[in-house]
DNA sequence: TTTAGGG
DNA sequence: CCCTAAA
């Protein structure tokens, strides 16, 4: 009986889930939602590790993520741009093929062992043209290859670092290829050519390493970054990575993802194409920085006085500018640390890997580095103090105009947990008496989203999702992103920001606002809002199967969005109904149509009637026995 | 693991 | 969405 009566039903078998690109085009119109404020926390964390009590530390190694090769990294990075160039109406122009790239901070380790993955990934590579967009504040570009070399000499390949000063080639004997690696030549750049640990650079040295004091080859130890110019840097990662991190595989690509001075250029040739790139790879960097402007960051004061200080004294607390200043007053010491800068990444996918696998690891690397922890050091004058119970006195760091002589390095300190920066007692907002805004970004509320989906997201890469699924995990990525017109031309943009305001030393403790132990809890799940297809797709799949089978419904209908979990399916038809019980005007968010909510009552009903005729017959059937 | 419901 | 008792 009930079997008939559910195929009486009437409908017309299961609808196959919508396609993509329709899909998108309602996804698209979903409004941003506001619980996005949780999801910012796993950038809070980072943030608050960095610049927070800057007690880092941590032999935490950054994720190691999966492979990647060079040949999937180019057609992501290049598909990325197409994208993004369609998106600004000129896909004739599209051109990925751009010479002459202005590469701030690209440099490739691991070298030695992998100079044949090197070549081959550069070599495919060779088109890619990465630019402003990586990491928090890094920068990536190569130039292309083979055009520099010439087409009498396909088997070289070249790779523009800067400007020309300096010249690595790499000979491969696998490959009996060269890499001709141009190093920028700026003063203060460093370039790193990392061996593993089995390796050694000598392997590397074919190579014909040229000039250039800051060429530095370095076969063990990680490099230890010294801050120049009053900039924090934060210690390579390179050591730090695991060694089955760095499998021997010739097709994986490595990227050493580093900071660098926001003036440097060094393009060595004139950049034929000026066309600003927005690649998707961009959005964790601006997130980070909304982050960093944002006001969810408090700061903690470890003692009460000063922040009385800050309020009763604030003149001197305001004075400080933009630049790192000291102010002696009161025998306190203020100072702003204008910035930080994102620590170097050792990134490693494998050629499968999805874009949003990508994003993921980068932010789990990131997070791998601030989350670990890192301690400070102190550096004057380019000496490093290392006694602790000196007073600043002592060591004149009180004195005025000792800024430019004061540099802060970002060590690993194995000792210092990242939970000990939560100190949620007493929080004071952070933005009080800045003199100057802390920073001014455009309001990014899908690249939150976003990131935050990465975040959220399944470790692992996922396998390419057909249908459903599918169109929703490629959705996060195309996500619209807000206007950034300044992001590739104002010089502030260049660099990861924490604007930390005047304030005593000591009292230097920046904490989400939010509990934050991510370390240990789960994170909650980012809110997805069913689309309208979604929703299209449950009500078939409830009218057929019924409420209480939400299983098979998911099975049926959702077997390809992972981030629909049964519970999520029932759910979300407990809120459908919900929703077409209440009036229109007490709906919210994306409306659904009333054609779906009559057919949401419908079946709700009838399953109902369903259910309530069972019960009697049970009854009936108990009562009988007795 | 799934269902069912409250939070 | 989360949590969880109950099945």
């Amino acid at each position: 009986m009930v079997l008939q009566k559910r195929l009486d039903y009437g409908f017309n078998g299961y609808q196959v889930p919508p396609t993509p690109r329709a899909t998108r085009s309602a996804r698209r119109r979903v409004p941003f939602r506001k619980n996005v404020d949780d999801n910012q926390m796993c950038a809070f964390d980072l943030l608050a590790t960095v610049a927070g009590k800057l007690l880092l530390e941590g032999e935490n190694s950054p994720s190691s993520g999966n492979a990647l090769t060079g040949k999937e990294l180019c057609t992501i990075v290049k598909d990325s741009f197409k994208k993004e160039q369609k998106d600004e109406d000129n896909p004739s122009k599209a051109e990925p093929c751009d010479r002459g790239s202005c590469d701030r901070s690209f440099s490739f380790s691991e070298l030695a062992s992998h100079a044949p993955a090197l070549r081959h990934s550069l070599k495919e590579c060779s088109h890619a043209h990465i630019d402003d967009c990586w990491g928090l504040a890094s920068v990536i570009t190569t130039s292309d290859c083979s055009e520099k070399v010439g087409s009498a000499e396909k088997s070289k390949s070249k790779i523009q670092l800067g400007s020309s000063a300096s010249k690595l080639e790499v000979a491969s004997s696998g490959y009996q290829e060269s890499c001709d690696f141009t190093v920028g030549n700026e003063n203060k750049k460093q370039i790193k050519i990392e061996s593993p640990k089995t390796g050694n650079a000598i392997n590397v040295t074919k190579a014909d390493i040229c000039s250039s004091d800051d060429l530095a080859v370095r076969d063990r130890k990680p490099p230890i970054l010294v801050s120049v110019n009053n900039r924090v840097k934060l210690p390579s990662c390179i050591d730090q990575i695991p060694s089955r991190s760095f499998p021997a595989c010739r097709d994986d690509v490595k990227l050493v993802i580093r900071d660098d001075d926001e003036n440097s250029s060094g393009c060595s040739e004139p950049s034929t194409t000026t066309k600003t790139f927005r690649s998707p790879l961009c959005i964790g960097n601006r997130r980070i920085r909304k982050f960093f402007s944002s006001k969810y960051w408090k700061v903690t004061p470890k003692l009460k006085d000063e922040e009385h200080f800050n309020a009763a004294s604030g003149i001197a607390a305001c004075v400080a500018g933009q630049r790192t200043s000291f102010q002696s007053r009161d025998s306190h010491v203020k100072l702003r640390i204008k910035s930080f800068k994102v620590p170097e990444l050792v990134i490693e996918i494998p050629e499968s890997a999805t874009v949003g696998s990508l994003k993921r690891t980068v932010m789990d690397a990131v997070t791998a580095i601030l989350g670990g922890g890192l301690r400070v050091g102190v550096l004057l004058q380019g000496k490093k103090i290392r006694d602790d119970n000196k007073t600043l006195l002592q060591t004149g760091i009180s004195h005025n105009n000792k800024l430019d002589a004061l540099g802060f390095s970002l060590e690993p300190n194995p000792l210092q947990a990242p939970q000990s920066l939560c100190h949620e007692d007493r929080p004071f907002l952070l933005a009080c008496d800045t003199p100057q805004p802390l920073i001014r970004y455009p309001p990014a509320p899908s690249v939150v989203h976003n990131v935050v989906q990465q975040r959220t997201a399944d470790a692992l890469p996922d396998p390419p999702l057909s249908s459903l699924g599918n169109f929703i995990e490629s959705d996060h990525d195309s996500a619209p992103s807000p206007p950034d017109m300044s992001i590739a031309k104002s010089p502030t943009h260049s660099r990861a920001l924490v604007a930390v305001p005047a304030m005593n030393v000591e009292a230097l403790a920046v904490v989400p606002m939010r509990k934050s132990k991510r370390s240990d809890a789960v994170q909650r799940r980012i809110r997805r809002p069913f689309s309208v297809y979604e929703v299209e797709a449950l009500v078939q799949a409830v009218e057929k199967l019924g409420t209480g089978r939400w299983r098979e419904v998911k099975l049926r209908a959702f077997d390809n969005a992972k981030h629909r979990t049964y519970v999520d399916l029932k759910d979300k038809w407990k809120t459908l109904v919900h929703t077409a019980r209440i009036s229109p005007q007490q709906r919210r968010g994306e409306p659904v149509p009333q054609e779906l909510l009559d057919r949401v009552l419908t079946a709700h009903a009838y399953w109902s009637q369903q259910e309530a005729k069972q019960q009697l017959k049970q009854q009936h059937s108990e009562t009988c026995r007795l």
